[in-house]
RNA sequence: GGGCGAUUGGCUCAGUGGUUAGAGCACGCGGUUCACAUCCGCGGGGUCACUGGUUCGAAUCCAGUAUCGCCCACCA
């Protein structure tokens, strides 16, 4: 432990190495026991204001993806900066058994051993699950500590642990008894691949050509109950497999072409069944023959039909998608080959009528890409317009607010058309549901471990009953995260500090799997919406802006990028890069500026650490330098951190975290080792200065750093810790940065911005100059520099910094122009005029004795085109000054910036005239 | 079919009403001075997609158009 006041004295070494830094580091935050708000080295009390970030727990069985890494930096991002305001920041990691992704990944790899699901049986399948998923659970675990992501992991849960399924037996068992979850037969998207159904959300609708067939079913004579081979109605179908679970043929109710045959029978082919033809007006007169076939067990639209008209609905296709039940010779054939059966069956009997192209939609299973088949089933479904509705509350009365807000109209539009969720799956991998079933089928829904001990209803003894063999969708125990992590049913201490969470961070792809989900269960179970905030990042894409995917091999792995290139700099190259819910391209490039930007810190960081004057020792206590001994550039260095704090502020505040990394980066660089340590380099090697201003100057530095370094950290934590831990202390500081307190805007001093600003834009002014006559970079030239009185003061104290940023030598001072009787002693010279500020540049002999006029024709040149360019503003100024309708109606902070625009510019014209001579 | 987003320098992107639109990369010129060549200095380069409107003032707000991308959708 370092005593309070006691400067450490590690050394950076010269090189910046990302991967050495980075592991120590990481191994210290957790030795110090800094992570978990209420941890040993934690500083925050507890009292202190809590604050939980909900981040979406990645697959058990998956790998860190760029997406994955983005969202974890900005939720360490968020987690780090509360955790330094001083809050009980608590980030729970955990890890999702992700039930049919798991099923899908081992299924694959089971199938490389000849085994399959079906062939291991659910026992023997379930316990290689929990292996397979031992193995990988540590993967993307060790990968987010490898990003640096500051998680609590003594908190770590899994939605498969004791405490997840707890809360989803009394979740469900809840819902059920307030008629929010209920046990119907309906149409289910059943994916023939993945053996189970999905919900609406898992089919993903894609456009495909398919080929519209038209059929001639054949009309029954009612005398003698045969089909008559002349009298035909033709349907189109884009399934004829289907025809074999028809019912009904469905027409228009006004359409004249049909209207005849309403009410009449046609014998349904192969399975030589006789149903009627209906009116109705689903049914589109224009599309196809205007004649639809109806199949109820198969088909949304027909199912709706089936059930207004009363019709049977025989379901036609089996788990794997082939003909069952028909007691056709079609049985047992693959949908596919049915089809094509059918097809060919109906050309021999001159029954199709015809075929043609058609762009149509289909259904694909999200997972297994086969195409969902509607099927009859009995499941389990949650009602979701009460928790829609009170999710929808939740967002327009601004309890919860999402991050953009555009979003709010596809949260908006998903939850008011919201329909009933599927939450049963056929699958064996995942929190079984909680229901029995006695022999008379009645229903027991149980909360309890062992389940119920009797049938509710007829108090069948517990051994008769039977659990559903379903589990629940993935997304249901997800729906729960929020609270059932912190322990939720049981009233625990975590949930009453910690809930509701603060914010959800995640992609915006998950909005209606995850987070709905959340809002809706977390609303409606605990009565309180889990957060207040839900942040959307986008997307992660290739630098051609496609999406990053391992079968178009363009997938960038992060474990190597940080390796390469250090977790910090691929933190802020993510960070950098976003805009909130904006997918954004992400390559090399992008990883190369954020790389530079902590190499560029790190070796500020040296300079400083190694610039501590003679006077200052190397334990030095940390001492806030006597006002009186800062000079005007130590002030410009601490107002300028000052902006560059409120900055950052402001970019947090607004979870604009793109404009967090740009202030930092143009803080830091452009002005911090651009301009401050460059004017601090003169006064900490001036003979002139006393030790105590040196030591002022050095300190002032050593404050700015420790400042930026603050402000940096929750982007790059382990560049800003190590470099900290090289610097001295503060009187409270602790050992780790990670804890260290959020600093203060404090210092912003606009004298100084304003004069220093000044004077570093007469030496851009004069650098310009120079360049533009192709002075040699390296040779020091006479300049006479004519200050106003306001700025006298700061420009005397400035002299050497800017002789030295300007190469001038020497450098003269005068208050009034001394027209080539100062330093530069009447030789031609280079003339600058920036703002209220002139220069004249001496030129070298040789170049003076070429030129004709003043400065030569290059530097006329120059002044020229300054001048028509100050011109061109003040006659702008002055046009917007003769508006009257602009000065009577802008504000008047604006018409007086205009007019001293107009003093400023008519000055600087005036200049420049007399210069030229003209 | 409905909705959303994007369109700013060669490239990638910031910038939601206020004077002269920024950055990084790329490009050109010049740099081995003791923090950094993963660097330093200087420069060129944009009628902010188009049309109209609101306003004293528009890249920014409104309406429409175009192109690209995405989401949602049960017409067989």
């Amino acid at each position: 432990m370092t005593e309070p006041g006691a400067t450490t004295a590690a050394e950076l070494p010269k090189a910046y190495r990302p991967s050495a830094v980075e592991g120590p580091i990481y191994e210290r935050w957790l030795a110090a026991d800094v992570f978990a708000p209420d941890g040993a080295g934690a500083t925050a009390g507890p009292d202190a204001e809590p604050f939980t970030i909900i981040q979406p727990p990645p697959n058990i069985t998956g790998s860190l993806h760029l997406g994955h890494a983005q969202r974890a930096a900005v939720e360490d991002l968020m987690i780090r900066h509360a955790r330094m305001r001083g809050r009980a920041a608590l980030f729970l990691p955990g890890l999702d058994h992700a039930s049919i992704a798991a099923q899908f990944v081992l299924d694959r790899i089971i199938a490389k051993d000849g085994q399959s699901r079906q062939s291991l049986g659910r026992e023997r399948y379930l316990e290689r699950m929990q292996a397979f998923v031992a193995e990988t659970r540590e993967v993307i675990l060790g990968q987010e500590r490898r990003l640096g992501a500051s998680l609590d992991w003594g908190r770590l849960r899994y939605t498969m642990d004791e405490g997840s399924a707890k809360a989803v037996r009394v979740a469900f068992k809840t819902l059920v008894e307030r008629d929010l979850a209920y046990r119907t037969e309906a149409l289910v998207n059943w994916c023939p691949g993945c053996r189970t159904s999905v919900s609406d959300l898992e089919v993903v609708s894609t456009p495909e050509t398919g080929t519209l067939w038209s059929i001639r079913y054949h009309l029954i004579d009612e005398a003698t109950g045969e089909p008559l081979p002349d009298e035909t109605v033709t349907v189109a179908t884009t399934r004829p497999e289907t025809i074999l679970g028809d019912t009904a043929v469905a027409v228009h109710p006004e359409d004249e072409r049909y209207r005849d045959i309403v009410g009449r029978r046609v014998r349904i082919p192969f399975v030589e069944r006789d149903v009627p033809v209906i009116a109705d007006d689903v049914v589109e007169r224009g599309f196809g023959t205007g004649a639809l076939k109806i199949t109820p067990a198969h088909d949304h639209d027909d199912h709706a039909t089936g059930l207004r008209h009363g019709l049977s609905m025989p379901t036609i296709l089996d788990d794997a998608a082939a003909i069952a039940n028909t007691g056709t010779r079609f049985d047992g054939l693959d949908r596919v080959a049915a089809r094509a059966a059918i097809l060919a069956e109906l050309a021999t009997r001159g029954d199709l009528a015809g075929e043609k192209a058609h762009e149509m939609v289909l259904g694909r299973c999200e997972r297994s890409d086969d195409v969902v088949e509607p099927r009859l089933k009995t499941q389990w479904f949650v009602r979701a317009r009460p928790l829609a509705e009170a999710a929808l509350g939740a967002t327009r009365s601004r309890e919860i607010r999402i991050v953009p807000d555009r979003f709010e109209k596809m949260w908006e539009h998903w939850l008011t058309n919201i329909r009933d969720w599927n939450v049963s799956r056929q699958l064996w991998w995942g929190h079984r549901i909680p229901a029995w079933y006695c022999p008379d089928g009645h229903v027991t829904v149980s909360s309890e471990l062992d389940g119920p001990s009797a049938c509710e209803t007829c108090g069948g003894p517990a051994s008769e009953l039977a659990q559903d063999q379903d589990i629940f969708d993935t997304w249901f125990s997800s729906g729960l995260w929020p609270f059932s992590t912190l322990g939720w049913p049981d009233d625990r201490a975590d949930l009453r500090r910690f809930y509701p969470t603060s914010v959800l961070e995640t992609g915006w792809e998950i909005i209606f799997f995850w987070v709905a989900r959340m809002v809706m269960l977390g609303i409606e179970l605990t009565g309180r919406p889990p957060f207040h905030t839900i942040s959307l990042s986008g997307l992660i894409r290739d630098p051609e802006g496609k999406k990053m995917s391992k079968t178009k091999g363009n997938v960038v792995d992060p474990l190597a990028v940080m390796e390469e290139a250090g977790a910090d700099a691929l933190r802020f190259a993510l960070i950098h890069g976003a805009s909130a819910g904006q997918d954004q391209r992400f390559g090399p490039q992008k990883l190369e500026l954020a790389r530079n930007f902590a190499n560029k810190l790190w070796n500020a960081a040296r300079f400083v650490i190694g610039a501590r004057p003679a006077g200052v020792a190397a334990d030095a206590a940390r001492v806030e330098p006597d006002e009186s001994l800062l000079g005007p550039a130590e002030r410009w260095i601490r107002s300028r951190a000052a902006a560059t704090t409120e900055a950052v502020d402001r970019g947090l505040a607004d979870y604009q975290f793109g404009e967090v990394t740009r202030a930092l980066y143009d803080g830091i660089w452009s002005e911090f080792c651009d301009w401050g340590i460059e004017l601090a380099k003169v006064r900490l090697a001036d003979e002139e200065a006393s030790s105590e201003e040196r030591a002022a100057t050095w300190w002032t530095l050593v404050d700015a750093l420790d400042r930026y370094l603050r402000l940096l950290h929750p982007v790059m934590p382990f560049v800003t810790e190590a470099i900290w831990d090289a610097l001295p202390r503060r009187d409270g500081d602790p050992e780790l940065l990670i804890v260290a307190a959020w600093p203060a805007p404090t210092g912003r001093d606009s004298a100084a911005e304003g004069g220093v600003g000044a004077l570093l834009d007469l030496v851009r002014g004069i650098r310009n100059a120079r360049a533009d006559a192709q002075i040699a970079a390296g040779s020091w030239l006479a300049v006479d520099v004519v200050v106003p009185n306001a700025m006298a003061a700061a420009a005397e104290a400035l002299a050497p910094a800017l002789a030295r940023l300007a190469r001038a030598k020497p450098l003269v001072l005068h208050r009034e122009r001394p027209a080539f009787t100062g330093a530069t002693a009447g030789r031609r010279g280079l003339a600058v005029i920036v703002g209220e500020l002139e220069a004249d540049v001496a030129l070298p002999e040789a170049a003076a004795n070429d030129g004709g006029a003043e400065g030569g024709a290059g530097d006329r040149t120059r002044l020229e085109k300054e001048l028509a360019e100050a011109e061109g503003h003040l006659a702008a100024a002055r046009a917007r000054l003769a508006n009257e309708a602009f000065t009577s109606r802008a504000p008047a902070a604006i018409v007086d910036g205009a007019r001293t625009s107009e003093a400023e510019l008519t000055e600087q014209v005036e200049r420049l005239r007399a210069r030229l001579g003209a």
